[in-house]
Order: C-alpha cells, then sequence, then structure tokens
DNA sequence: ATGACGATTTACT
DNA sequence: GTAAATCGTCATA
C-alpha cells in the first residue's frame, strides 16, 4: 500500500467531509419549484462556540408573494418586517410572531420579487444534544422530548438551531455564514416521496387557503401536524 | 397613541 | 378536541 509521498496526512479526523453550500443559483427559483427542491437539502447551523447543528429538511411551503393573500408580501406589501423576502434568493427571512416564536424561510425567486420558502421540519441529523438543550430553554417540560419532536414545527426548528432575529437577512450563499444549505446524494428525495397539500395556520387567505403549496417527504414522522 | 392580529406551540379536558 | 401564552408589527387615527 503506498504509503509513500502522500500529503495527505490528516492530523484531525473530521467527521464528515467538507461540503460546499449551495449557491444562489439554487434559490433563484420560483417559490414552488424551491418549495421542492429543498426537501432532501440539509440545513446547516453553525454556532458561535463552533457547535454544527443540522438537519435534513422534510417539510416546505411556498409563498408566492404580492398574488398569494397568505403572505407577508400580499398586495406588495413592503414592511421593515418583511423586507427580507424583497432581497436576493438564497437569503433568510426570519420573522417573529405570536409574541414568541421565530419562523424562518429562504428568500426566493429574483431580487425585487417578494417570494419565499417556509422551513417547517426537519429530520435532525447533526448536535442533537445541543437541540435539546436549545429546546429545553428554561420551561421544564412534562416528557422528554423525541427526536420527531425536536423540529417539527417553523418554531421548534429554529429554537432547535437558534434561529433568531440576528439571522434576518443573512446570505446563506456566502462564505463563512453561520447558516447554510447542503445537499447530499443520499438524502435525495424522489417524486414519488413528494405528498403536497393545504399550508397550515392561514384560514384567513380565502381561496389562497386550500391551495396544494405545503410540500413534505411522505411518511416521515418529522413532518410537522398534521401530516400530509 | 392605540388596538387587532398572527405563516405557533403547549398543556389540558 | 379547545384554550392560553405573549408581544412585535402594522394599519388606523
Amino acid at each position: 500500500m503506498p504509503k509513500a509521498g502522500t500529503s495527505t496526512a490528516r492530523s484531525e479526523p473530521q467527521p464528515l467531509p467538507p461540503r460546499s453550500a449551495l449557491p444562489r443559483r439554487f434559490f433563484a427559483a420560483d417559490p414552488e419549484i424551491l418549495a421542492r427542491k429543498l426537501l432532501g437539502c440539509t440545513l446547516v447551523r453553525i454556532l458561535a462556540d463552533g457547535t454544527r447543528l443540522g438537519g435534513v429538511i422534510v417539510e416546505t411551503e411556498a409563498y408566492l408573494g404580492a398574488i398569494d393573500r397568505a403572505a407577508h408580501t400580499f398586495g406588495g406589501r413592503r414592511t421593515a418586517r418583511n423586507e427580507s423576502m424583497w432581497g436576493h434568493p438564497g437569503i433568510a427571512y426570519v420573522y417573529f410572531t405570536y409574541g414568541m416564536h421565530w419562523c424562518m424561510n429562504i428568500s426566493a425567486g429574483a431580487l425585487g420579487d417578494p417570494v419565499a420558502v417556509l422551513l417547517r421540519a426537519l429530520r435532525p441529523t447533526e448536535g442533537l444534544e445541543r437541540m435539546r438543550e436549545l429546546r429545553a430553554a428554561g420551561g421544564r417540560r412534562k416528557t422528554p422530548l423525541a427526536d420527531t419532536e425536536l423540529c417539527a414545527g417553523p418554531a421548534r426548528l429554529c429554537q432547535a438551531l437558534a434561529i433568531d432575529r440576528s439571522l434576518d437577512g443573512l446570505d446563506l450563499t456566502a462564505a463563512g455564514s453561520p447558516l447554510f444549505v447542503e445537499r447530499r446524494k443520499q438524502d435525495r428525495v424522489s417524486d414519488d416521496q413528494v405528498a403536497r397539500g393545504a399550508r397550515i395556520g392561514i384560514a384567513y387567505a380565502g381561496d389562497w387557503a386550500a391551495r396544494p403549496l405545503r410540500f413534505a417527504v411522505r411518511g416521515s414522522p418529522f413532518v410537522s401536524r398534521p401530516r400530509l
């Protein structure tokens, strides 16, 4: 075996080979297309202390902008809060809701087109212990958190990955970003594994409430309730 | 300045 | 199944 001349001497074993963040062109798609493509991709969060948290995206929702009554940008509304939806594809739109929760979107389409994809659930794959701590956050809990409850919901996944206002507007495609998306062959989701249905929590949206703009991996126990 | 409302989660009946 | 928690944001005045 050729040990000679190997300059590959690795002093530190890497838990995983280095992977590159998906580039802007991946996100520059119609939100419906992007919502589908994001299934099976991995959301990665690097904490300030270097801890790496991550999970495979198993549920998303598309928000179609000015025409979409359920979107924060319906009617072309442009406010301080939703400014990130108007920005470059591949930036984070993180908003606060119900007086206590954060939710994360990825801006889609083109610059100036206020469309986005809401991340609703992950299958956690890295840093589960730290996620449990983040999800515990103060309040003691009646029952211990199952892995399937860690990131099953838009606010839950943000709490588990320490995503809040400080990450709003962050460019997920920038070098060294503490939040980005990867794609691995092994996690590829085929079309017959994709379930579609009505979006959650938008009953006020009239005709748009019934549109099948929610996407999920069929049969995944990591998807939020109600299951598709 | 004020009031109404959430792209939710949790606990409880 | 129902209800409470909890407050930033935005439209209206």
